[in-house]
DNA sequence: TCAATCCCCACTAAAATACTAGGGATTCCA
DNA sequence: TGGAATCCCTAGTATTTTAGTGGGGATTGA
């Protein structure tokens, strides 16, 4: 059970996006694309995405870019993961509908949505401002 | 990002057995195989993997099968989950050979790693007792 | 002797992931 | 008006992972 990729490059590109805008600069697809070795069209694709949950916003034409959509602080990690997976489960929901034919009821579905949820949660808890901050690259909040 | 089937046969694989262990009496492959519609042979190498970790037992011959190795309440959630699918690490290793370019060191490998032990740490306080308890089906500590 | 685990292997099928590739429209600054 | 950028949609491939299936023979113990 791995993260996708597409979190990965996802969640750097974002990153790399808020540090841009603290300083008022847009970033382009090639920037990015460039930085992180992957192919631009494979990178806009994930960056559509971003957009459309509105947690990026881009500007056309010669000056253009992305830009974060929002404060780095209400942007959470979970936001993005969902924005390029899906929703987060650690089970299809067709589970729900089996039924343990020894137990009656099957004891094991409860578990599966309390880890998701643990999960889920963690995740709701980190923002962008948890990444780029200063303090978080020394015994933050994400620190050893 | 999906929990294997295996991890999911495995778990109720082992809660039968654990009901079964407290009335002193041994499951069977085919038993276990015949309630959760799946082959012998592939339920096999599950229960073999767990063996191997000292989960599980077996009896071999006529009254032979399956049996706890373990109080239920030393096994946790996260025993049987690496027996069945190694090591448990959202992303590879090797991605901590990889440097981001841009920020000199990267920031998001601490958050995978945190999120994993998050995950982890969570595994490791479920044990069996909390799915087979009787006060787990309603109200437990997994209950909802 | 028979029912069970044990152990090892070879193979297939299906699904998910991870891309690659192309093309044309639109926008906006210089 | 030209060029640099996003936008948008589509089709396809390649690789990896997951999820099994199937066979055969050895060992054990009531």
């Amino acid at each position: 059970m791995k993260l996708s990729t597409k979190v990965r490059y996802g969640m750097r590109a974002v990153v790399e996006i808020a540090h841009s805008t603290r300083e008022n600069k847009t970033l382009t697809i090639s920037t990015i694309a460039e930085s992180q070795q992957l192919s631009q069209k494979y990178l806009e694709s994930l960056l559509v995405k971003l957009k459309k949950r509105k947690i990026l916003q881009s500007l056309r034409g010669q000056k253009g870019g992305y830009l974060l959509n929002k404060a780095p602080g209400d942007i959470t990690v979970y936001d993005i993961a969902e924005a390029l997976d899906g929703e987060f489960n650690l089970v299809d929901c067709s589970e729900k509908g089996e039924t343990c034919p020894r137990l009656g009821q099957c004891s094991t579905i409860n578990l599966w949505t309390h880890l998701t949820n643990t999960l889920v949660d963690e995740m709701k808890k980190i923002t962008i401002s948890d990444l780029i901050g200063k303090d978080s690259f020394d015994g933050g909040y994400l620190g050893e």
